[in-house]
DNA sequence: TAGCTTTTGCAAATTTTTTGCAATTTATAC
DNA sequence: GTATAAATTGCAAAAAATTTGCAAAAGCTA
């Protein structure tokens, strides 16, 4: 709980940025909710300042802080596996619904030896699943 | 090699749209060249018109014949499974390249078995591996 | 607390995406 | 092939999303 916070905290600082309010305030957001589009954020933030939230967002992925993904019909922003505990997506074609799938041991186990290549050193990973989920299939 | 371009035109026939020449050549763009953005696709197809682009590329997807994907810092667009060989991507997080992983049996079997469950029905998955390229990883 | 540096918040500029509509193209039937 | 009806294109204009510049405010160091 607090743990994450000190993390986060650390990982600004190490890498010569400051611990703002707005900073601060995005992360307890993202920490709250699984995952947001931009303007989500934008209206959680502050409804008339976009540029702190592009800003900080574009910090925060360069930082390893949170993964920007797509999602469906959206790119959503979501806390890193540094943050959340690891897991996958599920999302449904027809009402884009986001499921989370939790981790996958053997999918795990194989994606870590694809990252031992030589070809390049994995640090994260992400699979999404894209169908119907149980009410789009019966209409 | 033409079994795909039959494939195309029944998918837009079966579901009532035309076969019109910009579809036509929107999809011999994306044969030729492996993940592109909307940018590039606009500009490939018709720098004058980009609404063309758009409505036909969210038609493909509604379709399932192109995926919309965000790789490394692009969101870019690629054809489904259903027209080129299943594969995964790697993305580095500092240069940007993409490069194209091959399948791998033992993933493969194990969301097959994931999306066996009541939850949803998987159509269709991907898979993103991000770290550093070869070449960042010595600088 | 002072001094220096980064960041914020706002407005404006730019870029990307969507929409409306007349002209054109496509599919179907003759 | 030609006519007909319906879908689609291509353009311009509108709307939405993202980026940029800059003065004021906030964070860090000592």
């Amino acid at each position: 709980m607090h743990m994450e916070l000190n993390r986060f905290k650390n990982l600004l600082k190490q890498n010569g940025h400051f611990v703002t309010k707005p900073r601060l305030r995005l992360f307890a957001i993202l920490q709250k909710r699984p995952a947001l589009t931009m303007q989500q954020l934008i209206v959680l933030l502050n409804r008339h300042d976009q540029a702190t939230v592009y800003r900080n967002i574009d910090l925060f992925e360069k930082l390893g802080i949170v993964n920007r993904i797509r999602l469906g019909w959206h790119t959503k922003i979501e806390l890193s596996d540094v943050f959340i505990h690891h897991h996958h997506h599920f999302s449904c074609l027809k009402c884009g619904r986001v499921i989370n799938l939790p981790e996958n041991r053997i999918v795990e186990n194989q994606i870590a030896q694809l990252g031992a290549s030589k070809q390049f050193k994995a640090m994260d990973h992400q699979l999404e699943i894209r169908g119907l989920c149980q009410t789009c299939t019966l209409k």
